[in-house]
Parts: C-alpha cells; structure tokens; sequence
RNA sequence: GGCGCCGUCGCCAAGUGGUAAGGCAAGGGUCUGCAAAACCCUCAUCGUCGGUUCGACUCCGAUCGGUGCCUCCA
C-alpha cells in the first residue's frame, strides 16, 4: 500500500485515487528566463520517479508540468537582451528539455504554458471577481485573501501573523497586504493580452490553477514542487482554485521536494552558488546526475557537492560493471535457485518505494543484490538469474537508469581524436613501433582499443610489463580502463575522469 | 517576530518506540607481474540536558548550532 506525505495534514496518508487506475499530477515547472540547475533537474527527476513508479504499478499516469512563460523576471531579462519575451521562453524552454533528457525524465502528457492559457486565465479571473473573491484597483485584479476562511491550512500560518510580516504596500489601494494579483494591468511596453480590464497579463499563481484544473479538473490527485513554493504560490492556488470551482479539495495530495543546498545555503541564483545542469553534464553523465539525486529521500534537502557526485559515479560504476557480469552469466542446470531470495527483495523494493517513495533504500538494496550475484551469480540457475534479472530491470525503470549494463559507447568525435594521439604517441615508442604500425586509424574505434589490448596482451606473455603498463597509463588517461584476469583482458570507459583528475 | 525543517561513523546518508541500512574514504586480507576489478574482515549509540516509557536515534520539554519560508525561486 503506497502512503504518501501530505503537506495538507503534515501526515503521512495512504494514497487513493480520484478515478480507479489513474492518476492525475501537476508538477510545478520552471519560468523559463535562464539556465536551469540542478535544483530544477532535482524537483523533475523525483516526479519522475513517481510517475514511474505508479506505471509499475499498474496506474495509467497523466502528468503535465508547466512552464510560467510570462513574468517579470521574464520581462526583464528580455529587455536586457533586446529580445522578445517568447524568444527567451523558447530558448530556455528548449534546454530544460534538453536537459531533462538527459536525466531521461520522461516526456510528459502535457507542459502548459501561461501565455498560452490567457483565456482560461482571463475566465477564472472574471469569475473571482463575479464571486466576490476579486476586487478591480488601479493597476491590477486582486484576490482579497480575507475573503477565504481556509487562507493558510497548506502553509499552516495564521493570517494575522501574516498580515505583521507583510511588507509595506507597493499599492496601498490593497485592501490587504495579503491579497495578491490575479491580473496585472499593462505598463508601457510589457507584453499584454486584451481582458474586460483591459491590456494586461495574468499575475504569478493563477497559471497554475487555470491551467491545472483545465487538464486534470478539480480534486486531483498529486499537486508537487519544490517547498518553496509551499507558501505563497500553493497556498494562493488553493485559495483560487477552491473559491472558483467551490469544490474541495483542489488537490487531494500535495507533495513537496527538498531544496538543494550548497554549502548550507539553499542553491540559488541570487546567491550565486548554483550548479547548471548544463556544467555537470560536461563531466558526468545524466545516469550519473541522476543517479545521485534518487539516492537522497526526496522531501529532505539534498547538500550537493562534486564530492558526493564522484560517489554516485563510483556507485555508478559499480552497478554497471556488475550488472554486465551478471549479463554474461548462464544458467547452470540444477543451480542454485534465488527465486525465493528474489521475491524477498522484490518486497523490499516495493515497501521502500511503497513508503513515501523512499529512493534512498533501493539504492541500498541494488547494494545487496549486486553484492550477491557477484559472488553466487555463476551458481544460479538460469530460473534465478531470469527472475533477478527481471526485478533489476524493473528497479532501473523505476528509478530511470536506463542505460545500465550496457557498454555505454560514448565514442564522440573529439574522443576519437585522442585515441588517434595516443596511437600515435605509442608508435613513437621503440618497442611498440612496429606491432602498434598494424593499426590503422580508419579503423572503429572499439576495434582500435581490441587491438591495443590484443598487442598488450602478448607484450604480458612476453613478461615485457614496462611496455605493457605504458599502453594501460595511457588509455587510462582517456579514460578507457584495462582489467585483467587470468584469461582476457576487459575494458570499460569510464563516464568522467572526476574532480580528482581535473586539476 | 510568525510558521517549519535539520543536527546519526572522517564524508554522503537510511531510520518515525524494541538495543543503529547502505555508500565513499580508511586499515587488514584473498587474488595478482603490477594495477584494476571482485570478494572477505575491521570501523558510530545517534548535538547537549532533562522527562515519559519495561524500553527512545525515534515521543515531550529545554538548550546550543545550522537552515528554509514569510519578497522572485524547483
């Protein structure tokens, strides 16, 4: 039975859905004005990892996430570049994608975007006002907070200590400091669109439930985003979106992830001690980034630092090199049998998962499992090894490493390019010269490195290790490592050569 | 000032009443030309002080330290 941490009641619910089979999420997205970090790579990932895992459960999941495409900060920035606000949005908008690809979150049913839901904004606004829950002032609609008894139940505050620690009125024609714009009425130049209050653009909140009750209707089942936005965005959208439709709940649960903190402080653009998810894809893979984030529970604070990157990668590693072992293994007849073990960590994984989406055990349990198919493993029969292997593939999908127990040939061009130097620079070597001359550098690159290892190998047999060990340095520093046993030679690339190497 | 959260081994980090998961690092081994990998072993009583309880890291109170929201923010 999966419970999930409601925000609402501060307790951990059992969690049941509006409609038999399917569930419904709204994931608070990004305002698309610069480069996303991993902070916005973090909040996406873990609804991901729900949305996952619902699927593996059975539910039919429709999740959309949006994009608050018109703003001031949108605003400003445009003028900064002397460009328009939808170029701006555009482009942002594309690299988060890009960049959520790369963490393979994936694709949703929809990402509403504000500028494209003015009508459905602009009628919800209008029906506020028609309720009374709206009030008209010289530069914008306000929803008048006093109005709704229930202001505060999300962000448990009281509205009178709310009201002591407002700040002073931009417009003191607010009947309240509380209140907050709906719509904001058109200054000289903002972009606009035509309302019955004239030129203007929707305020911060109401896109979100314009948009979400569009898609999903009322009393859906998950509203998530980072805790931030508990108060004032979700809590302003309850007091919208329950005035407007009069049903209660907007939102049967709301979930909210952890920030991420660096250096104890939370991560963020003002304080300049953000991390672009652009940047760690230079040097980690998306699996790796990935990786790392599922290994944290979602709802605490994540302290990111490279130190702890390089561990996931390490983690990483180990993962998929045992997981390619346990690829090559054949069933032995009348083997040893997991079958029972299986189901054991099957239980695991689904009461971790189970348990408020609890991430950070099943990294713990891929621990064990590995740990024992790389020592019983060639002892299994193939029943077992078909049964575990279900099981990993099902955590992989769940927790979105896709690309675990391949080889993962991240053979792009500049990477070619090394290898050529190397190859190059062996030959200079008096003793390698001639065997390394039978290279051709037309050759794939896979085949390249065989017939480095091939060579390296006879070199071994020859007890010649001076020149052996120079071939495995120097692949090495491009990051292609050598493992020996007693009958081959492996080899694996390695997806960085870590902040260790860097310097 | 109001409403929260956090403080667990050198580091990251699970844990929500029954005597502390996991990872990294470290040390010692098996293996090995060396290296790597894999495997084995070692490595904490949970900020402090009280209280409740047969029993608390887990509940309550106090205290110290850190931090989030209350203004844009995943």
């Amino acid at each position: 039975m999966l419970k999930v941490y409601n925000t609402l009641t501060r307790k951990q619910e059992e969690f049941k859905t509006r409609e038999k089979g399917k569930v419904y999420i709204y994931a608070c997205g990004v305002t698309p004005y610069d480069f996303p970090h991993i902070g916005h790579g973090r909040s996406a990932v873990i609804y991901d990892v729900m949305h996952r895992y619902l699927e593996y459960k059975g539910y039919e999941v429709i999740h959309i996430s949006n994009f608050t495409d018109i703003d001031d900060k949108i605003i400003n920035r445009s003028n900064e570049l002397h460009i328009n606000y939808k170029e701006l949005a555009d482009k942002y908008i594309s690299i988060y994608l890009d960049n959520l690809d790369m963490l393979n979150v994936k694709q949703l049913y929809r990402y509403p975007r504000a500028t494209e839901h003015i009508p459905q904004i602009i009628e919800m606004v209008r029906v506020l006002k028609e309720k009374g829950y709206a009030y008209e002032i010289s530069d914008g609609i306000y929803y008048e907070v006093s109005k709704f008894k229930e202001y505060g139940k999300l962000s448990h505050r009281d509205i009178t200590a709310l009201r002591e620690g407002a700040r002073v009125e931009v417009n003191p024609e607010k009947r309240d400091p509380l209140d907050f714009a709906l719509w904001k009425k058109a200054k000289e130049g903002e972009p606009s669109w035509d309302s019955p209050w004239g030129k203007g653009r929707p305020g911060w909140h109401i896109e979100c439930s314009a948009m979400s009750l569009h898609y999903l209707g009322s009393s859906f089942d998950i509203h998530g985003g980072g805790d931030d936005l508990i108060f004032p965005h979700h809590e302003n959208e309850i007091a919208q979106s329950e005035a407007y439709t009069g049903k209660v709940p907007f939102v049967r649960y709301w979930l909210h992830n952890g920030m991420v903190i660096v250096n104890r402080e939370k991560m963020s653009k003002s304080l300049n001690n953000f991390f672009t998810m652009n940047e760690l894809f230079k040097r980690y893979d998306g699996e790796i980034v990935r990786l790392y984030l599922v290994s944290i529970s979602y709802h605490k604070p994540l302290s990111f630092d490279l130190e702890s990157l390089e561990q996931s990668s390490k983690n990483y590693e180990y993962f998929n090199q045992s997981y390619i072992r346990f690829k090559q293994l054949s069933g032995q007849e009348n083997g040893l049998s997991s079958i029972e073990l299986a189901k054991k960590w099957r239980e695991r994984f689904e009461d971790a998962m189970d348990n408020d989406f609890n991430t950070a055990l099943v990294v713990a349990l891929l621990f064990d499992i590995f740990k024992f198919v790389n020592v019983k493993g060639s002892q299994l029969s193939g029943e077992s090894l078909t049964e575990v292997d279900k099981l990993l593939q099902d955590i992989f999908l769940v927790l979105g490493i896709k690309k675990l127990g391949t080889i993962e040939e991240k053979i792009n061009v500049s990477f070619k390019e090394e290898l050529m130097v190397l190859v190059e620079g062996l030959k200079e070597e008096k003793e390698l010269a001639e065997a390394i001359s039978s290279i051709s550098l037309k050759e794939e690159v896979s085949d390249i490195i065989k017939k480095l290892i091939d060579i390296r190998w006879e070199l071994k047999s020859e007890k010649r290790f001076k020149s052996a060990d120079l071939i495995r340095n120097r692949l090495k520093d491009i990051g292609v490592v050598l493992e020996d046993t007693n009958t081959r030679t492996t080899y694996k690339l390695i997806y960085t050569r870590g902040v260790e190497n860097e310097k």
